[in-house]
Parts: C-alpha cells; structure tokens; sequence
DNA sequence: ATATAAACCTGCCAAACCGCAGGTTTTTTT
DNA sequence: AAAAAAACCTGCGGTTTGGCAGGTTTATAT
C-alpha cells in the first residue's frame, strides 16, 4: 500500500508527504486488513506504533467495570488511532474495533520518532491533532456531568451524523444501541427510550436499526446552550 | 523574569532551553502576576497565546448551563495553559483562574510557533504533553460514565493530594467543596456528604475546610478496579 | 473583639436514571 | 422460506442523585 495513490488528503502522513525525507521510513510501514468485529488494538498490550486507517470505521473504546466499555470516539478515512509509544506508558490505554472491513497503516514507534524528528511539520500537526483532541474529550467530560441523558443521546447523534455522513438524511453506519449508548455515557435502554421520544416529536425516523435525521437544526437547537464554541 | 533563573525543571521551554536558538523569542514573553481569584483566561475570548506557570496554581474550567462550571484540570508549577492558537479555533474554550498569588510567563501564538518550528524537541515535547493530557482526558470520560459519587470523589481527592502534594498528610491547597464537586463531576452537596462518610469511615479527617488523608493506599484501594493501566 | 459574610453540614423530598423481565421486530443463517 | 439468533422495545420498581431549606461552624472584615 503506496502512501502516494492513497486518496485521504486529511491524513497528517500524506499531508506533509516529503519523498526525499520519508521514503526510507515509509518502506517500513505495514498494512493490515480488518474485517468487521476485529480488535487490533487490545487494551493493556505492549505499543504497538501508531495505526492510520486508509480505508474504514473504527470504535476506540476504554473497558471498565464489568466489561462496561467507553467509546472515547469514532474515527474514518485518514485518521490517527494509538496514541502511546509518546509519552511515559508502554501499553494501550485503549482498545480499537473495526466496525467494517478496514485497511490500516502502521507505523513503528521508533519509525514514527524518527520521522518527527526529522519533518518539523509532521510533528505539528500530530501536535495540532491531539490539541484538538484534548478541547473534544475535555467539552465531552463537561457535557457528561452536565447533559441530561436525552441531550447526551442527540449529542451522540449530530456527532456520528458528522462524522460520518449521511445518505437520503439516513445515517451512513450502522452502530447497534448498546454502542450508541456506550458512546453516549449511558445505557442501551435510555438509547431507546429516547429513540422512540425522538421519534414520537418527528425529530428522527428509525428504519430497522438505521437511523435518519430529519432536521439537524432542529436537533441541534436543543443542546445548542452546551455547545458555545465548538460543536464536537 | 528569565528563563535562566526559572528552577522548573519539567517546564517544557527550560527543558528544551537553547540560548542560540531560543533567546530572541525568549526575550519577547511577557510575565504577569496574578493575585487569587484572577480569571486571567477567558472563555470564549480572543486567544492570546500559551501560559506557562512559573509559580502558582490554577484551576482550568469550562463554564455550562447557569453558570456551572466544569474544572477540567488543576495545574502547578512549570505546567502550560491554553491550548488553542493551533488548530482551528480562535477563541479560548476554557477559562483560567488563579487559585493563589501566580506568576505566568506568556507567548504569543506567533511567537510560539515560530519557536517550534526552529526547534523539533520543543515540538515533540508538547506533542508529548497534548498525548498524556489526551489519555487522562479519556480516562475521565470513562470514569464520569461508570462510576458512582464517591468513587469520583475519592478520585478527585486523590488526584489532587498527587497533584499538589500533602504537608503532615494534609493536602498542600484549599479548594472548596463546590471547586472540588466542580471537578469531580458532582454538587457540593454530594461531596459533603461524601466526605462525612469518608470521615465515619475513618479514612480521612477534615480540620475546618483542610483535607487531610490519612491513609492513601486504602482510600486508592477503593477505586481500583476502575484504574487498571494509569493512575490520573 | 465583635459583626458580618462565607463556607460547611444534614434532613427531606422529588426527579432522573438504571436494570430487569418479557414481548416484538428485524436480521441472519440454514 | 423457515428457523434461529440478534437486536429492539416498553412497563415497572428500586436506587441514586440532585437541590432546597435551615442551621452550624469557620473565616474575614471592621
């Protein structure tokens, strides 16, 4: 898998491509296909270096009590999961599942460090990345305090709408309740209670497990005071 | 105020100090003492660059529906503040209040990034620093979901004994009870009730508003099993 | 030292939330 | 196309949590 016919202009490793500085590192990187279900980030396990998706969807989970998991986030095409192998810890703090079949690109920790050290750029925008990061997971820590249970679950919506798009208004991935929940901060029953609220206010339809969003403003007007500044 | 004289060894520009490189910028900061209670960073306004403190605390928080705020972290000495200027956003997300008399050294984001870029190992760091505070962030999220109001109490007590650190087992600050359930993720009346529990249960004692620990390894005992991998 | 203000504490009640249980629909497999 | 499995839905009771109210203690100002 060629970084130069890949397509995610987004990715931070295409962005800042360089022939003459990278391609000795970029020789080392491996690819990986997923299918649907596949965990190739386990939690707890030796670093591994840092995976970019070329081609997916991907559920980044932390596991709690009981098996409880956290869905810290949701990410696609050209994006960065892993973040260890920088900084203090040696395992991952998280665990990844392809939620479809993905390609993934991999990098080695030490490749990685010495491709920053060497392309400034990439380094600021890995940099960027996680300060943007940071701002997303510090709003969510305030909305999880803050949030009643029915704007966390339309909070979750917008997000996944966004993040990854929508066909005909309908919701272009298809997360079961129980993820919706764990993503959402709360459990699959109050995902559905509020589905069918949702539903009952003409706000959404729900074709089997699909979900269709009929007016995002509308949505998006009920939590609009948590959100001042960003909308993640 | 220079650099030189600077004795925070973990401030990431002392860290990665270069007179050559470094002290045309350097010469460009700005210090500012701020007396207790200074909300010298406020949300929603204009960024205007990054702080480091040299020496003080502050609480960092984000302010939610009627005035609620969220404390997203504390910070001390050599720490940095305001992580915006890169990336997208123009405006503070968070707000920054002095906890006690603080003094802060301040760049410009221009300055900053001109700073980084002449400089890789100051870019990594950061990088480094955005990655750790990331996975504290997410581990919060996690425990926000799952855990009950006295485990996020003791979490919190337990972060900020670390944090701050402890003279004769009483914890080196005075927060009060509302800054300590705006952390935790709770009211203040929770936390009172939590620390009278805690307080029955003899694992700590409370002169006037003063925490005082009594033993850290038992209270840490208490909410083990939601810390498998990090300890924040 | 006294007055005033701020912070702390506790009981009470209402609202929000969770999880079980049992049924229905949708999806997948054979 | 039928059978099996998975996912979805809803009512209900119990628990947890939050916020008010009023009193006490501690800190601050005069």
């Amino acid at each position: 898998m060629d970084c130069l016919s890949c397509t995610n202009a987004q990715c931070i490793i295409k962005k800042n491509y360089h022939f003459d500085k990278m391609h000795a590192y970029l020789e080392k990187k491996s690819t990986l296909v997923c299918k649907k279900g596949q965990n190739f980030i386990i939690e707890g396990a030796p670093v591994h270096g840092l995976y970019f998706i070329r081609e997916g969807k991907v559920k980044v989970a932390k596991t709690g009590l009981y098996g409880k998991e956290q869905i810290v986030r949701f990410t696609g095409n050209g994006e960065t999961i892993g973040h260890r192998g920088f900084g203090a810890g040696h395992f991952y703090q998280i665990s990844a599942v392809a939620l479809q079949k993905t390609t993934l690109c991999n990098f080695s920790t030490e490749t990685m460090k010495a491709m920053l050290m060497e392309v400034p750029t990439l380094t600021y925008d890995l940099m960027t990345f996680y300060a943007e990061e940071l701002n997303r997971s510090e709003a969510k820590v305030k909305k999880f305090a803050q949030m009643t249970v029915r704007e966390k679950v339309i909070d979750a919506l917008l997000y996944i709408n966004r993040k990854f798009g929508h066909t005909k208004g309908i919701i272009n991935i298809q997360l079961s309740r129980k993820e919706i929940s764990d993503f959402a901060g709360t459990t699959e029953e109050q995902v559905i209670r509020t589905l069918s609220g949702l539903r009952k206010d003409g706000l959404i339809e729900t074709p089997g497990k699909r979900i269709h969003i009929k007016d995002v403003e509308l949505l998006r007007k009920e939590i609009s005071e948590h959100n001042y500044f960003i909308d993640s």
